[in-house]
DNA sequence: TTTTTATGACGTATATTTGCGTCATAAAAA
DNA sequence: TTTTTATGACGCAAATATACGTCATAAAAA
């Protein structure tokens, strides 16, 4: 890629392009999951919960807290993580929206 | 990444993840949205319609094909494209039975 | 039959993602 | 005060994704 290209579509994809990137890993969909189950928890915690090594998973946490899903906030040594109620009704939202658009009904040699 | 750890996830978190991430880039996104509007299109129609090369169309084409949102159909030189109703209808249904699961109430430290 | 058209296949370059080890740091515990 | 603990920052290697040019091919059109 010698140039991203990405802003050259509709704002309206764009975003909702970046929240499903945000989905498209399951180590991210299981930590999302784990955290509206958990409601807070430490970093740790979710580290055991996955299959991967804490670097990894810290990784991903970041690309979550980047697009704004899940909130950290440092208490002492440890950092509590949760999700981010608005960000999540967003996400939910945009993709809703989004896929709300897409007409199932096929076309002549889908019927 | 020495090894894939993708597998390693439980199997409706990975293809929630495969499907979200067919639907992480705005070019694809706008090609399911064209797809679903003129319900069957040539290559060509696509490719007009997007701000990329036809290579590269052509390639999110085959990428969308993969994972079966998709269906192409050759007749003498052109190629008919449509989308796969059912296919479609599941990654409906898998994102939001995901996006379901999320609870937006919020722990304390977010109300 | 020759030429044009519509595509897919292939190769390439760069960017990004994924995964991990190691180091630094700051608060807690001993 | 020293040591342990919980994290984040940094850097590295391999895998993927993104974007495109060029070539090959097969059907249509001239």
């Amino acid at each position: 890629m010698v140039l991203a290209k990405t802003e050259l579509f509709d704002n309206e994809l764009q975003s909702c392009a970046e929240l499903c990137k945000a989905l498209a890993h399951p180590a991210r969909l299981a930590i999302l999951k784990f955290l509206s189950d958990a409601k807070m928890c430490i970093t740790g915690d979710i580290t055991e919960e996955l299959p991967l090594s804490r670097t990894t998973v810290n990784q991903h946490l970041k690309e979550l807290k980047d697009v704004g899903l899940i909130v950290g906030v440092t208490e002492g040594v440890k950092t509590n993580y949760c999700l981010n109620p608005k960000r999540v009704e967003e996400l939910k939202n945009a993709i809703r929206v989004y896929l709300d658009m897409l007409d199932t009904t096929g076309c002549n040699c889908c019927k």
